[in-house]
DNA sequence: CATTTGACGCCAA
DNA sequence: TTTGGCGCCAAAT
């Protein structure tokens, strides 16, 4: 495991339930304001079942995608009560 | 080691 | 306001 995706998992480990953080934003807690797309490359292809990458969405509004399929994404948020 | 890919973001038309 | 193109970074090929 590369520092910079501990820092993300750590990071989005973290994000309580019912809030969503976008990819800018987590890119900006670990360090790499820019690293927007590496955030999801990383959440894409290491995804556990310990870290709630379905609170990450688009700075646009957009879902974005989800391993699982965006529909179940969606589903997730719209659960814990997630507005727009 | 070099290139491509991808759950993104911002700016210019 | 919506679309297209460019930039940026980490991981996979």
């Amino acid at each position: 495991m590369s520092a910079f995706s501990e820092k993300v998992y750590a990071v989005v480990k973290e994000i309580p339930r019912g809030e969503v953080l976008t990819y800018k934003q987590v890119a900006i807690l670990v360090g790499n304001p820019r690293a927007s797309r590496a955030v999801g490359n990383i959440l894409n292809k290491n995804y556990h079942s310990s870290i709630p990458c379905h609170r990450v969405i688009r700075s646009d509004g957009k879902f974005g995608g989800y391993n699982r399929g965006e529909e179940s994404k969606i589903k997730l948020l719209r659960q814990e009560g997630y507005v727009i």
